[in-house]
DNA sequence: CTGGTCTCCTGATCGC
DNA sequence: TGCGATCAGGAGACCA
């Protein structure tokens, strides 16, 4: 599922195709797939100005999980967003007429949005955009210009910092809002944009923090891990082109390599790669977390080297206090 | 205001 | 081999 280093690894991927780029036409086949600001309901009366028909592209920008693509000075912002198994997908398109004369023999009920558009204007350099979103999640959200995105309630103005640059004293100020144990405070966007079910167990394992711990209960030295630990995952997970685990796919359809790289996600019941303690599961915030019941403790006590450590790079090796167990050899699968 | 739960969706997977 | 039940989850809606 697309999380912030999906995203920014979309938007990189779209970036050429896209910027500079004029939209000469765009084919809507989902009237219910653009949506109000701060909506999933239906916006009414659509007009294709407002899905960016006619405007030359500025830029893409990003704010956690959310993508935009910017028209031209003062031109329509069309706002993007991937929910569970959005993707953007480009084609390269010979001709124009060759495009519309193409009829596909089963058009995919999947593709709701397709924008049709050209660089430099010659015939060969036109390419089709398509936005496809079976479970439809996601969806397209119009805004008047910039600053009706940035300022819109309903826009970009409800979401928190960007958790890819985010720093240890902001992301302690924006959790310490809630109540709410760390895991379901992380995937709060209006705390922080850009973490999901993924990046937060990752990072909460990778920072040593167990995902009920309460904001208020963590020292100076564990935000500094999580902070620490946020963004060199995302730029890790960029940079290996975001995690896929079934539907995420990049402007060129490439799936990520990311997922390879998980150390507590998905791994319920497999060794913690630090320690060896079999992960376990549990359900918080209506969402699966698994973690690692040594090395993620509610407590590390006043024993600060009993804390695992948190290293640059990603994955990190184990630096606490107790050797890692070694495996017990396994007669049974282990299950969850 | 806050936090917990429900809901929207489809496709993959599982048990029988 | 077929088929119904179950699960996954981003984020707004809704409610106590």
């Amino acid at each position: 599922m697309p999380e912030l280093p999906e995203i920014e690894h979309l938007k990189r991927t779209l970036e050429p195709w896209l910027v500079g780029a004029q939209v000469l036409e765009v084919r809507l086949h989902r009237r219910d797939i653009v949506r109000r600001a701060g909506s999933r309901q239906a916006m009414r009366g659509v007009k294709p100005a407002s899905l960016l028909k006619g405007e030359t592209i500025e830029k893409l920008i990003r704010r956690g999980k959310s993508l935009a693509i910017v028209g031209g000075a003062g031109g329509a912002v069309l706002g993007l967003h991937m929910g569970m198994t959005g993707s953007m997908l480009v084609a390269e398109s010979q001709h124009r007429s060759e495009v519309r004369g193409q009829r596909p023999a089963r058009r995919d009920r999947h593709v709701h949005c397709e924008w049709i558009v050209s660089r430099d204007g010659s015939p060969s350099s036109e390419a089709i955009v398509t936005f496809r979103d079976p479970r439809r999640f996601g969806g397209l959200w119009p805004f008047a210009s910039l600053d009706d995105l940035y300022t819109n309630p309903g826009g970009w103005a409800r979401l928190g910092p960007d958790a890819l640059t985010i720093d240890a004293m902001t992301l302690r100020e924006r959790l310490l809002r809630t109540r709410q144990p760390m895991k379901a405070a992380l995937l709060n966007q209006a705390l922080v944009a850009g973490v999901g079910n993924i990046y937060a167990d990752e990072a909460l394992f990778a920072a040593g923090i167990h995902p009920l711990a309460t904001p208020r209960r963590l020292r100076d030295v564990q935000w500094q891990d999580l902070a620490a630990a946020i963004r060199s995952i995302m730029q890790a997970a960029i940079e290996s082109g975001g995690s896929t685990l079934r539907d995420y796919r990049d402007a060129g359809g490439r799936s990520g390599a990311f997922t390879l790289q998980h150390q507590a996600y998905g791994r319920s019941g497999e060794a913690c790669v630090r320690c060896s303690t079999t992960l376990r599961s549990a359900v918080i915030g209506q969402r699966t977390t698994v973690f690692c019941s040594y090395c993620q403790r509610r407590s590390f006590g006043k024993r600060e080297a009993a804390r695992p450590e948190i290293s640059a790079s990603y994955p990190q090796p184990f630096r606490g206090t107790r050797e890692p167990r070694l495996i017990e050899p396994v007669l049974s699968v282990t299950g969850d």
